[in-house]
Order: C-alpha cells, then structure tokens, then sequence
RNA sequence: GCGAUAGUAGCUCAGUUGGCAGAGCGGCGGCUUCCCAAGCCGCAGGUCGCGGGUUCGAACCCCGUCUAUCGCUCCA
C-alpha cells in the first residue's frame, strides 16, 4: 500500500513538474478539488477527446454529437430528479464521528415502528387463526393504533420539515424521537446541514427579479431536452445516438483523490436511443463495445474490470461500470446504464411536448429506451497517465523516467533532434520540423547531449525522437529513436509522414 | 464536516539548546560532444503555506487559518 502511494505521489508531481496538471489558483493557496490543465494536459486532455469522438461519432453512421449550454432551464433538474435526489440533509454523531442522512435516520426509525405493528399482527394472526382479519385489526387493536399515531404524527413532523427545508426542525425531530447512533450509540448530534449536488448561480444582471439556475451536474440532460432537435433535423432513424463531451458542476461532499473527484469536471456521454423491448441487447452491445474501445489503447485487459450494479437506480434496469486499476485500487471510470425511457418520458411530462419517436417499421409511435454510456475525461486522463508513468531501471544499470502513453494521446508525435548545434544540422532538423508540422504536433530541441534529449521526450511520452546526423545531410535519411524499446530505424525523410500515421493508429480490438 | 499526518527552490528533501536559508535533481546561457540523464564555465529561482503571538532575534516555540494526503457518506 505504502508503495501505490508513492506511486500516486509520483503521478501527481510529474503531472506538475512537466506541466499536464497544476493546483487551481495555486499562488492564491489553491482551491479545493479544482485543477488547472496545463501545456502537455491539454493536449493530452484534447487528444483523449478527439479519440472518443471519432470512435463514436465519425465512425457510427448513426451517432451525431451535440454541444448544449451549461445553463440549462432550472426545471429539467425537477424533471431529472436531480432537485429532489441529490438534496441531503446530514448529520454527524459527534461520538463515532459518523455521518448520516437525516432523512434516512428518520425513515429507518418509523421502520422499527412498522416492524413493532407486524409482530403485533403476526401474534394476532396466531391468536385468530383462520378468522384472523387484518384489516379488521391494524384499525381497532390499541397497541397498533397508538403505533400508528407515532408514525402518523412523525410522518406529519417530517415531511413537514423536508417541505419547509427546515434543517433544525429535523434535528429537533431526530432528538425528540432519541435516535441513537448505532455505533456509539449515543444521541451527541451536530447541527443538520444541507448538502446540495448542484451549484446555484442567479440569471439575470440583477438578484433581485432574477431566477436561480444550475450548473448542469451532468451534461446528459442537454442530449434528452434536444432528443426532437436533432432527430428530425438530422433525420435520424432508430436505432440512434447523440454524443456530447463537456463540462458538468458537482458540489461533492468530498473531493478527492486529485484529478479523479473534482468539483468541476468532463464527461463525455452518449444517449442512444432505441425500441423498447430492445434495450438489453443494446445495453450488452454498448458494454462491450466501450471495453474494446479502452482495450485500443494498447493497455493491458487486466487493468479492466466491469462491475454489475446490484442496486440499480429508479430509472434504470440495467447498470454496469467499467472500472480501472488506478494507483488506489478499482475504481469506476466509465458507466453504461440503459435507463429504460425515464428521462424522456419526465420531459415529455413536465415540459408539455410529446418525446416520441413515430417508427415507419412498425407503424406506432413510442418513447424509445435509452443506453447510456458515460465516461469521464480526467478519469480517463488520470488511468492513462498513471499507467503510463514508471520508472524503468535499464539494462546498464542506469534509470529513466518513462511515461509510455498510446501515440494516439501523446501530446508530442516526436521530436525533432539535431544530433549536434553545428555543421548545418539544426537547419536541416528545422527544415524538416516544418515539413511536418501540419500533420503533427512536434517539439524541436537542441540543447544538451542526445541522450539527456532523449530521456527528456521520455518523460513527457513523446513516442518518436527523429535524429538529424550527417548522414541526413548526404542520403536525406534521419534516425527514428521508439521510445518504449530505445530501438532505432534509418527512415527517409519522405518516408516520415506515412511512418508516423501508421505507428501512431489506434490498435484494432475485433 | 470530523479525526490523524504534512506544508522550506520547478521536483525530492536537509536544516535544534531559537542566531547569515541549503543540497541533489531539474531549468536557462555558453564551451565540448556523431546516438541514450557524460564533462567544464556561468546564471536564474525562496516573504520557509498565510496571519497573529512569545523573544534582542522565529523556518524552528505558541495560537489561529488555508491547502494537501489518509480514514468515515455520495458519485463520472
């Protein structure tokens, strides 16, 4: 354990040390959960984008991607559940240093009463036998009506409460009730404090007058509310999907873990829509489909797993994740959920219009079902890059530091490296930098030894090192230094473009 | 939010009776160098997280605060 920590430890200082990730507002003392990208993350960042739009919407007929607003109608939050679901009020028992949801607390404790009235009735039922009436006795036996009245009177107190947004209410509730915590088993509570999933901001040049709007918790929401848009704009049949990668806002209770949990952060999700009936084959198809897709990257499958959700959430019935083995332990990377036809149907509810799709096939309309998949992009970020980066003790004893990233990502395709600052060498390395600067992201150096050069592409996982010797000068030839193997190949200057893509391509998973 | 631990150069860290703020690596400029962190010369970079207090004097002692890491709940 001590040494994934200082494996993690490594990740977060080379992120920042070569510039691919830096504390927010860093000079200011930082701010919590929030990081900046810096000149290698972005590309890195850029480049994790671009390889899942093209996986998914170049080369799917069928997917078409969108880009909707952050600031959404604060009503498509009503319509998600994410007002009412993502609303907690917690509570901390100051003995065990526990946490609880209010809420949760209470509902547990009108349980036990539940259970008190059903062993009343199963005594009673032994009692009567076959003339036993329930109905008859849960609404004349006096031990069950004064139960009864307990629950009522707590129901009435609490949603009361839960109406009224009425944080001390609950906690005087839970008091009056002397719920103890079941670890310490004591009744020391703290105060109850809300915490909202969502950011609130105010629309409008003025606070007073001006409505609350959300910063969208997830960008899946702006796909739903475009559902008609872009089908028959685009003439979209079923089955289809819409793709979208952007930025969603989470107040967590706890963020941590660097880039893993952040409060602001990016997802690339996409809806695809289909027949109801059909929702499980789909959701198979997509599960698989989406391992192939990290599989590509050339990362050992042992570094994947997937796991079944056993709960599944109230809109969905089915729910996988793909998880990866980050340096602390499996964790979720990507989702995939068939969310049955709950997001479309809400909206159709709350907005008033009609989400359905008219199938020319079968001659019927109907509210199509939903695959989901969901990843995030700094997860994805931070499960390549730790991966990538080791230390590798070479064969003469030396060390280097390499971050082995997939050529797809990697911000730098290759350098380009005079041997030496002389002879008319950078020139030529020059010459050829520029013939091949359209096609590639390229850094160009020149100072210091060619193996300190070298070792500094390592780093910062530039996948070729193209070497400009005195050879180049007579047979326009360079040397192509691989950077995982240190292996070397003499390759024509002309010959460098086509090298290039073709090492460069995403692996293909059948 | 609670508890534990930590915060000194870009990175890793040293720095005790409280007395001039340091090293290694890295970076930059130059010399040398025809292939894997070689060598030489020079340079830059720090309100010791921040704010108070104690003291003739604080990186060091005290208080507060911020940030990070690890545990307890939610999630991409």
């Amino acid at each position: 354990m001590a040494n994934n920590e200082d494996a993690f430890k490594k990740v977060v200082s080379h992120a920042k040390e070569y510039g691919f990730i830096f504390p927010s507002s860093e000079i200011y003392d930082g701010l919590g959960a929030v990081y900046d990208y810096g000149q290698l993350g972005t590309e890195l960042k850029n480049n994790i984008k671009s390889y899942w739009w093209k996986s998914m919407v170049q080369y799917h007929e069928n997917i078409v991607g969108i880009d909707s607003a952050i600031f959404m109608h604060p009503k498509i939050w009503k319509a998600s559940g994410h007002v009412d679901a993502f609303n907690d009020p917690l509570i901390d028992n100051k003995d065990s240093k526990k946490r609880y949801r209010a809420d949760v607390l209470i509902e547990d404790h009108i349980a036990k009463i539940e259970e008190k009235i059903e062993k009343e009735v199963e005594k009673a039922r032994k009692r009567f036998g076959d003339a036993f009436d329930r109905d008859q006795f849960v609404h004349t036996n006096a031990r069950v009506l004064e139960h009864q009245a307990k629950i009522d009177d707590i129901t009435r107190r609490y949603s009361q409460c839960m109406n009224d947004n009425d944080l001390a209410g609950l906690r005087q509730l839970i008091l009056d009730l002397e719920i103890v915590c079941p670890i310490s088993g004591t009744r020391n509570w703290t105060e109850v404090r809300q915490f909202n999933l969502m950011f609130a901001t105010q629309m409008g040049s003025v606070s007073e007058g001006s409505d609350t709007i959300y910063l969208r918790p997830e960008t899946a929401q702006g796909i739903f509310v475009n559902f008609l848009n872009v089908q028959k704009s685009g003439r979209m049949k079923i089955p289809f999907g819409i793709a979208q990668i952007g930025k969603a806002f989470r107040n967590e209770i706890v963020a941590r873990q660097f880039i893993f949990r952040m409060r602001e952060f990016e997802q690339m999700e996409m809806q695809f829509f289909v027949r109801p009936g059909e929702e499980l084959k789909w959701f198979e198809y997509w599960k698989a489909e989406r391992l192939k897709w990290h599989l590509a990257l050339g990362i050992p499958a042992e570094n994947y797993r997937y796991h079944d959700h056993e709960k599944l959430a109230h809109y969905a019935n089915a729910a996988t994740d793909i998880e990866f083995r980050f340096p602390f332990g499996f964790k979720e990377l990507e989702g995939i959920h068939s969310r049955t036809d709950f997001d479309l149907s809400r909206h159709s509810e709350f907005s008033g219009k009609k989400l359905q799709y008219f199938d020319s096939e079968l001659g019927e309309n109907y509210t199509p079902y939903v695959i989901e998949t969901s990843i995030g992009v700094d997860r994805t970020f931070l499960a390549v890059f730790s991966h990538a980066l080791k230390d590798e003790t070479l064969e003469d004893g030396t060390t280097r530091t390499l971050l082995s990233l997939p050529p797809v990502l990697a911000p730098y395709k290759a350098a380009i490296l005079p041997l030496v600052k002389k002879d008319g060498l950078p020139e030529k390395a020059r010459a050829i930098f520029d013939s091949l600067k359209h096609d590639f992201m390229l850094q160009y150096d020149e100072k210091d030894a060619i193996g300190r050069r070298y070792r500094r592409q390592d780093a910062i996982g530039t996948p070729f090192c193209i070497t400009v010797d005195n050879d180049t000068l007579d047979n326009d030839t360079v040397t192509v230094r691989e950077r995982d193997t240190m292996q070397q190949e003499r390759v024509a200057i002309d010959q460098l473009d086509s090298y290039l893509h073709r090492r460069i391509k995403p692996i293909t998973i059948d």
